[in-house]
DNA sequence: CCGGAAGTTGCGCGACACGCATAATTTCGT
DNA sequence: ACGAAATTATGCGTGTCGCGCAACTTCCGG
């Protein structure tokens, strides 16, 4: 068994029950962790707690995840991967903020609105956060390559595709935090929306340059 | 003695001899980790060494930093704050780009380029990853202020500041990562600036919509 | 149905963060 | 300039934690 942090997605791409099976005992202990997270607060978690809570052994907890900070993280990495995924998958002829609002739609269909508790916490505890950060920036790179899709642009080559992939993480994770606030009522995707639609400008601006 | 990090910049802020050697201190215990991850990598430095170097005991590195992570990042960090500062004393009739340049030229200025070995480390070590990006995001406070000044835009209300902010420091990391690319031979303030210039579109068309 | 691969578990070690108590040092009022 | 108070440095002990190692168990392919 590895830890590698690529195959985290991949666990169910090739093989049958082994790989489903690994994936669920992942999934298990992220949930288990998470939960334990919200109901006691982060200082109160032991690993042991985690791993009892998804029915595997300490060493096996830490089979799959490094810190309890990844463990924490990881159902919403997986998420935001999903998202990543399933914007790479919308046809290039789409205009981007429209396809980025469609895989946002399609992640969050029939499911409720993101849990804010979490999020506050991802946010608020230091060593949550910088899990936290490192999960966005990780959905950069299928987002680049969204992006470069549509322009045509070489990643490699010309800045533009990786500066607007990090520009519409950066501005999702603005909306997170403004989505937070105790006032705002507006629901979560229409925030990131709006968000997004601020630096839009940026992108028609390379789109005319290079017509 | 509190590790406070709202307090790490602001050491030498107020009294005397006192907070002048805390900040001494930190900085060389922070020097010190960074040499040595530098040079035997991350794997093989042990607390100890790093309070060794430093001078001081064990103990005492413990109050200053609560993780290796920690101490190895407080230059950097402390390095872009420093920047974010000048950037808000820039008069703010200058334009951001412009701006945000002159803050940079000012930090290196007669200094050499920023090392890419260590940068190099920050991204590519995972440990040191997540405590680089939360150093990025403690800019983006300063940064969104500087920008809501030349706005007029108050950063509670408006999404337009802290989306911005965030762009830009996104777009200053990667800029970083491209100058990494052994090919980039062009300096480091000059990527960064090109970077910037790709999401200015975004200012100016919020200017245009305020007009 | 069997042999090897992959996953799980228990044990133990090295390291680490931090609370607490104590000594050393700086600051400040007078 | 001197002594009390506040702040900091240090030593020690404790509770965790990550992971290497070596069995043991489960699963997959032929």
């Amino acid at each position: 068994m590895t830890t590698d942090i690529g195959d985290q997605l991949g666990e169910a791409g090739r093989s049958g029950l082994r790989a489903r099976k690994k994936l669920a005992t992942r999934e298990a202990l992220s949930r288990a962790a998470l939960r334990l997270a919200l109901e006691r607060g982060l200082q109160n978690v032991r690993v042991d707690d985690i791993a009892a809570e998804a029915g595997v052994s300490p060493r096996t907890y830490n089979n799959y995840f490094s810190s309890r900070e990844e463990a924490i993280c990881f159902l919403s990495v997986q998420r935001a991967q999903r998202i990543g995924a399933a914007l790479r998958a919308r046809p290039p002829e789409e205009p981007l903020a429209e396809a980025i609002g469609h895989a946002m739609a399609e992640e969050y269909a029939g499911r409720s609105e993101p849990d804010k508790v979490t999020m506050r916490m991802f946010i608020s505890e230091p060593a949550l956060r910088g899990e936290y950060l490192k999960g966005l920036t990780a959905v950069e790179g299928p987002l680049a390559e969204a992006i470069a899709a549509r322009t045509g642009t070489d990643p490699e080559r010309d800045l533009f595709p990786r500066v607007l992939a990090a520009a519409v993480t950066s501005a999702a994770r603005t909306a997170t935090r403004h989505y937070l606030r105790t006032e705002t009522t507006a629901p979560f995707a229409a925030v990131v929306r709006d968000a997004i639609e601020l630096i839009a400008p940026a992108a028609r601006a390379h789109e005319g340059r290079r017509a």
